[in-house]
DNA sequence: TAAAAATACTCCATAGGTATTTTAT
DNA sequence: ATAAAATACCTATGGAGTATTTTTA
């Protein structure tokens, strides 16, 4: 799993379309397909399911992965903003403790 | 910036050493030298001051990223947890309103 | 001078593209 | 019949390795 699989996820998922997907994302739509099934191997759960037809629905686990990967895009952009504030001159003032924010509760399995 | 990226950072941050990071991570040294050269690249500051002895130290971009990155990498492992939940059978809840978790306010620029 | 990081180079895996086929409505 | 995703195939980029050089404490 990696940023890049997971921004081409989440453009999938807000597209509803592999193929809308790749013309944002100025990719070619077996790329898209290529991204997502390497995801859906390395996870071992399919996200979406297919009709060969838009538009394409999230599984399950699709939407939980749709969570947290709008979560972590979050944090990278905002890590983006902050070295280039760093870059630009600004000096940052760390947290104390380092005490990392408080991840979202599990997602329960009731 | 990738995932593995971010995880070889993270482990020479930990280790404050090229080398022993390398060897942690089952990969060349030169591999790791790549591997910080790409993401000071990409992120246009360098993030350790280099001695050419251990330890080495992080710059004040480097300390930035590597509460950010720990952050991210946390909620990666989390996301994996959860989806293999699903695999095993568990059934999400998922949240009402999908509001992410409130990041750590930004590094103030004072 | 002795560690540690950087560099030079080589190689191969795979990410990405084009063209085509399959699928479902 | 048609729009969309999957597949087959090809190419090139770059990730990872080995060997070596440079650096600095």
């Amino acid at each position: 799993m990696e940023l890049h699989h997971l921004r081409t996820f989440c453009e999938v998922a807000r597209e509803q379309s592999f193929t809308r997907a790749a013309r944002n994302l100025y990719c070619a739509q077996s790329t898209v397909t290529a991204q997502i099934q390497c995801l859906e191997k390395v996870l071992g759960v399919p996200l979406f399911v297919r009709r060969g037809r838009c538009p394409i629905e999230l599984t399950a686990a699709g939407e939980v992965l749709r969570i947290r990967a709008e979560q972590i895009l979050a944090v990278v952009d905002e890590t983006d903003r902050e070295i280039h504030a760093i870059r630009e001159g600004a000096f940052p003032r760390l947290y104390a403790d380092r005490t990392p924010a408080p991840l979202l509760p599990a997602l329960s399995a009731a």
